[in-house]
RNA sequence: GGGCGCGUAGCUCAGCGGGAGAGCGCUCCCCUCACACGGGAGAGGUCGUUGGUUCGAUCCCAACCGCGCCCACCA
C-alpha cells in the first residue's frame, strides 16, 4: 500500500459516502461490467428488464426499493459468473409526459391546440432531451449496475416498430377492433382512458325519486343521482319477476321534460330491492344501461358530449350547460312539474380518473379496442403449470389468475399527441392498418395514440431487439429471469407483459415476478408529493449515502407494506461506518505478506471460519428467496455481533503481535464478507476491497460470490467458543450488578477445564490458583474477595440469581412430570428439556440452594 | 357486495406449535490505541378480545372488536 492510501486509512475514521460514491461508480463504468457481451444462451445468462420509469419522473422511494431489490440480485448472479444483463430504459408515459409540457407551456401562455401537434410533440421531444437522463442519474447514485450503453426508450425506432407489429398482427387476427362503446371518459384529459386507470371513490350524492308518467295514466316512480342523464332515456326497466309492475311491461312512459316515449321493458339486472325498483335506462350514459340497452336493441342517445357539455340531443334549452348546471335545471323543472316523490342522500361508490382526478363520465365513443381473452388463455396457463411464479405466491397467483379469468376488452386509443400514433389510416370509407403506411395518396393517419401501456406491454423482448428475431441481444437475454415490482402494477404491466410475449415470442418473458413492499410514509399514509408525505431517497442518499439507503428499504422491507423507518437507514449508515472502520484495523494492522486463507491451528480462528459459512449460507439462501429483509439483518448480524464484537477483540493481541495466522484468517475472512455484503451494500464494500493487499479479482464486483464451504463448519470450535463467550458475558454482568468498575481487575479461580484465554482479559479477571475467600460464583468461576467490591451488593445480586434458578428448576419440573408432555412430544424436545433442569439444578446447588 | 391482509416491547417491524426477537428509543457504566454513526450491562410484552383443538398455542380453528388494501355494472 502507498504511503498516501495508508494515510488515508489512518486519518478517515468515519465512513463518507459522498467523497467515494462517485469515484467507485465511475470505476465501475469505466471496467465495463455493467455492460456485458450479447453472447451465450439465455438459460444459462441473468437478466432483468428494469420497470422503466416514466422519462419526466424523478427517483422516489418507491423506485430506490424496486432498484435496490434488482441490483442485488443483479450483482449476485454477475459475481456467480453469469453472463448477466440488467436492461435499463424509461417510458414516453403519454399522459404524465404530455400533463409536464403542457404545464411548462401553459407558463408561457401557450395552449398545445394554438401551437398544433407537431409543433407539440417536437417540444416534448425537446424536452426529453433535456431532462430525460435526470432519472437514469439517480439510478446511477443508487449504484444500479444496469447497462447504462444498452439504455432503450418506448418511442425509439426500433421500439414503435415492435408496436405497429404487434398492432398489426392483433388487428389481422381480428382481435384488435374499432367500435362504437361504453368507455370511461376522462373530462380533465379529453381521453378515454381504460378500467384499470380509473379509482372508485366513496361519493354522497342526492337519490332523486322522480315520476314517469305512464301513458295509459298513472306513473312509474325511478331512482337516480344522476338526474341530467335522464333526458337521455330511451326506456324505464323493472324486475320480470316484480309483481308491483307485471302489468306495466310492454307498455309506455312519458319521459318529462323531454317528451319521448319510453318502452317498460323487463331485465333481470334491475333490483326489486333498490329504490322504487323501477330503473331508468340510460345507455348513452351508464355502464349497465349501455349493456341493457344492446340486449334490448334500445336507442342510444348521448345528451352530453366529450366536452362535458349538454349536446343538441337534449333539448334546446339545456344545451350547452355543464353536467352539472344540468342536473340543477332539470330538478329545478322536475319541481315545478311536481314530479320529484323524494330525495335523500346516498352513498356510493364513484369512479374516478386516476390521471386527472377528475369523475369520469361514462359515455359512448368510437375507440380501438383489444380482444384479451384469447391471449389470457395461455398467460393462465403458464401461471397454472409454474413456468412464471410470483413470490410471494400468497396471494398474488389468487388474484392474478381472479383478473385473467374475468379480463374484458382494453380500450387502446387515448386521445392525446404524445405517444404511439396508432398505425392505422383513412382513406373515404377505407381503413388500412400496417405496420408501414400505404402507398397512394390521400390516406390519413389516425389521430389518436396508443396507452402507454400498450407499448410497456412489450418491454422485456422489444428491448432486445424484437421483432428482429436474429438480435443477439434477443438470443441471449430472453426470456429474462426475474421481474421486480410492486403488486399495484400487476394487472396494468406483468399480465400483460405474459400475455404479449407469450403470443409473440411463445415464451415466458420472466419466470419470477416478485413482488415487493410499497413504501408507505412514516404515519402510514401513502408517500406522495401531493399529500406531502413523500420522503426522498435522494435526501436520504445525501445524509446517509446510498448503501445506506439501499440496507435501510431492503431490511424494512417485507411482504407487507411497510411504513418508511429512517432507523433502518440508520441502521444501514451504522453498518457502512462500522465496515469501514473494521476494515481499517484488519489492513492498518494485518500482515500483508501472508496468503489470506483460514486456519485451523487456534479454536477462535476455526469458530469465525464456521461461524462465516453459516453467515453466507444464511444471506445467500434469504437473497435466492427474496428474503432482502433477512439477508440484510442476517448479515448486520454476522459482521457486527460476530466479526467485531468478539473475533475482532479475540485477535487484537495476536494481530498486534504480527500473529500468521490472525492475518491470514482475517484478511480471507474480510474478503469474504466483503463479497457477501456487495450485492446489498456496494460502494463501501468496493471502496474497502481496493485497499485489500492481495484481492482475488480486479474489482469486487466481479470478485465470485462465496459458496459456503460444509468442510469449514466446526461445531466443536463453536461449542467452545460460545461458552467463552457466555462466561465472559457472565462474568461482566456480575460485574456490572455488584458495581465493581471496568478498570478493577477481579481475581478468580476455576476448577473447570481452563477458559480459553479471551474470557480472561475480555471479562477483566485474573485466574490464579491460590488466593482469597471465595465471595461468589459465576457459572463455574470462583470470584475471589477483591478490594472495592461491594460484599452486600453481591449477596443481593446472588439471590436475585437463586430466585431466578428456583423459578426455573419448578418450571422444568412441572413440565417433566406432566404425562402427557414427556410421551407426546418429539423426544429431543424432551431431552433438551431434562439437560436444561439439569444445569440449571447444578447451578443453583453451586449458590447453595 | 365479494376477496385478501394486518393488530407482538414506547415506535417501526421479524417470528408463526415446544421456554418472546431486532433496530431505534429508554436506564446505568465507559471518550479502553478500528469505530461515540462506538464499547459494556440492563429495564421493558397476560403476542387485539373471547371461545375451541392440543400434552402444550403468539403460532392452528371459530366468532367478535379495531385498522388497511384489492376487486365489483345495482340506479
Amino acid at each position: 500500500m502507498d504511503a498516501r492510501r495508508r494515510q488515508t486509512l489512518e486519518e478517515t475514521t468515519r465512513w463518507d459516502p459522498g467523497a467515494v460514491e462517485q469515484r467507485v461508480f465511475e470505476r465501475w463504468m469505466e471496467g465495463g461490467w455493467f455492460h456485458p457481451p450479447a453472447e451465450g444462451r439465455a438459460a444459462e445468462n441473468y437478466s432483468i428488464a428494469i420497470p422503466p420509469p416514466n422519462v419526466t419522473g424523478a427517483l422516489h422511494m418507491g423506485h430506490a426499493l424496486n432498484g435496490s431489490v434488482q441490483d442485488a440480485l443483479i450483482r449476485l448472479n454477475r459475481m456467480r459468473g453469469r453472463n448477466t444483463l440488467w436492461t435499463l430504459g424509461t417510458d414516453h408515459a403519454g399522459i404524465g409526459t404530455q400533463a409536464v409540457v403542457e404545464k411548462e407551456l401553459a407558463g408561457e401562455g401557450i395552449s398545445r391546440q394554438e401551437i398544433g401537434r407537431e409543433a407539440f410533440t417536437e417540444r416534448v421531444w425537446a424536452w426529453r432531451e433535456q431532462y430525460g437522463s435526470t432519472i437514469i442519474e439517480q439510478y446511477k447514485r443508487l449504484g444500479a449496475s444496469c447497462d447504462y450503453e444498452r439504455e432503450r426508450f418506448t418511442l425509439d425506432d426500433g421500439y414503435v416498430r415492435a408496436v405497429y407489429r404487434v398492432f398489426a398482427e392483433l388487428y389481422r387476427k381480428g382481435w384488435i377492433y374499432r367500435d362504437n362503446y361504453m368507455v370511461n371518459w376522462d373530462p380533465g384529459l379529453h381521453s378515454a382512458i381504460s378500467d384499470l386507470e380509473i379509482e372508485n371513490r366513496e361519493v354522497t350524492d342526492t337519490l332523486y325519486e322522480i315520476a314517469y308518467p305512464l301513458e295509459d295514466g298513472g306513473e312509474l316512480v325511478v331512482a337516480t343521482v344522476r338526474p341530467e342523464t335522464m333526458l337521455a332515456d330511451t326506456a324505464v326497466a323493472v324486475n320480470p319477476s316484480d309483481e308491483r309492475y307485471r302489468d306495466v311491461v310492454g307498455k309506455h312512459a312519458t319521459l318529462p321534460l323531454v317528451g319521448r316515449r319510453l318502452p317498460v321493458i323487463a331485465d333481470e339486472h334491475v333490483d326489486p330491492e333498490f329504490g322504487t325498483g323501477a330503473l331508468k335506462i340510460t345507455p348513452g350514459h351508464d355502464p349497465n344501461d349501455f349493456e341493457i340497452g344492446r340486449k334490448h336493441d334500445l336507442s342510444e342517445i348521448s345528451v352530453i358530449g366529450e366536452d362535458g357539455l349538454i349536446s343538441d340531443e337534449a333539448p334546446e334549452r339545456f344545451g350547452g350547460m355543464s353536467a352539472d348546471q344540468a342536473r340543477e335545471a332539470v330538478v329545478t323543472e322536475l319541481r315545478g312539474e311536481d314530479l320529484i316523490r323524494n330525495e335523500e342522500p346516498y352513498t356510493h361508490s364513484v369512479p374516478f380518473s386516476h390521471r386527472s382526478g377528475e369523475r369520469i363520465e361514462p359515455l359512448i365513443s368510437l375507440q380501438w379496442f383489444c380482444r384479451m381473452d384469447e391471449m389470457a388463455k395461455g398467460a393462465i396457463d403458464a401461471v397454472n403449470d409454474g413456468r412464471v411464479r410470483f413470490i410471494p405466491h400468497d396471494p398474488h397467483t389468487r388474484v392474478y389468475l381472479d383478473w385473467m379469468e374475468r379480463i374484458r376488452p382494453w380500450c387502446i386509443s387515448r386521445q392525446l399527441w404524445w405517444g404511439h400514433r396508432l398505425p392505422v389510416w383513412y382513406r373515404g370509407d377505407e381503413t388500412y392498418v400496417g405496420e408501414q403506411p400505404p402507398d397512394g395518396e390521400g390516406w390519413e393517419q389516425e389521430s389518436d395514440v396508443l396507452d402507454t401501456w400498450f407499448s410497456s406491454a412489450l418491454w422485456p423482448f422489444a428491448t432486445l431487439g424484437w421483432p428482429d428475431t436474429d438480435a443477439p441481444e434477443l438470443k441471449a437475454f430472453f426470456p429474462t429471469d426475474t421481474m421486480v415490482t410492486a403488486r399495484d402494477i400487476i394487472f396494468l404491466w406483468v399480465a400483460r407483459m405474459i400475455m404479449t410475449s407469450l403470443e409473440f415470442t411463445g415464451e415466458v418473458p420472466f419466470t419470477d415476478v416478485y413482488v415487493h413492499s410499497i413504501i408507505q410514509a412514516p404515519d402510514g399514509r401513502r408517500m406522495s408529493k401531493s399529500l406531502g408525505t413523500g420522503i426522498d431517497p435522494l435526501e436520504e442518499m445525501d445524509r446517509h449515502g446510498a448503501d445506506a439507503l439501499r440496507f435501510g428499504l431492503l431490511a424494512m422491507s417485507s411482504a407487507q407494506d411497510v411504513r418508511f423507518s429512517e432507523a433502518r437507514v440508520q441502521q444501514g449508515r451504522d453498518l457502512a461506518n462500522k465496515m469501514w472502520n473494521a476494515s481499517r484495523l484488519v489492513l492498518m494492522e494485518a500482515r500483508d505478506d501472508v496468503d489470506p486463507g483460514p486456519r485451523s491451528a487456534r479454536v477462535e480462528d476455526r469458530w469465525i471460519a464456521s461461524r462465516l459459512q453459516r453467515a453466507v449460507r444464511s444471506v445467500s439462501e434469504s437473497i435466492e428467496a427474496y428474503d432482502f429483509s433477512h439477508a440484510a439483518l442476517d448479515l448486520y448480524d454476522f459482521f457486527w455481533s460476530e466479526l467485531c464484537d468478539w473475533y475482532l477483540e479475540i485477535v487484537k493481541p495476536r494481530l498486534y503481535d504480527g500473529d500468521e495466522d490472525a492475518s491470514a484468517t482475517l484478511l480471507w475472512a474480510l474478503e469474504q464478507v466483503l463479497a457477501l455484503a456487495h450485492p446489498l451494500m456496494p460502494f463501501v464494500t468496493e471502496e474497502i476491497y481496493s485497499y485489500l493487499p492481495k484481492p482475488q479479482a480486479e474489482a469486487l464486483v466481479i470478485h465470485p460470490f462465496p459458496e459456503a464451504d460444509d468442510g469449514l463448519i466446526d461445531e466443536a470450535a463453536e461449542k467452545e467458543i460460545g461458552r467463552a463467550i457466555g462466561l465472559t458475558r457472565a462474568l461482566r454482568r456480575w460485574r456490572d450488578l455488584a458495581g465493581v468498575p471496568v478498570k478493577q481487575v477481579l481475581a478468580a479461580r476455576t476448577d473447570d477445564s481452563r477458559p480459553h484465554e479471551l474470557v480472561a482479559r475480555l471479562a477483566r479477571v485474573e485466574f490464579s490458583e491460590d488466593g482469597g475467600q471465595p465471595i461468589a460464583s459465576v457459572a463455574g468461576v470462583e470470584l475471589l474477595e477483591t478490594e472495592g467490591v461491594d460484599p452486600e451488593a453481591v449477596a443481593t445480586r446472588i439471590e436475585e440469581r437463586r430466585e431466578k434458578l428456583r423459578a426455573e428448576v419448578q418450571r422444568g419440573e412441572g413440565k417433566l412430570s406432566n404425562e402427557g408432555f414427556v410421551d407426546k412430544a418429539p423426544a429431543s424436545v424432551v431431552d433438551a428439556e431434562r439437560e436444561k433442569l439439569a444445569a440449571y439444578r447444578a447451578e443453583l446447588e453451586e449458590l447453595g440452594g
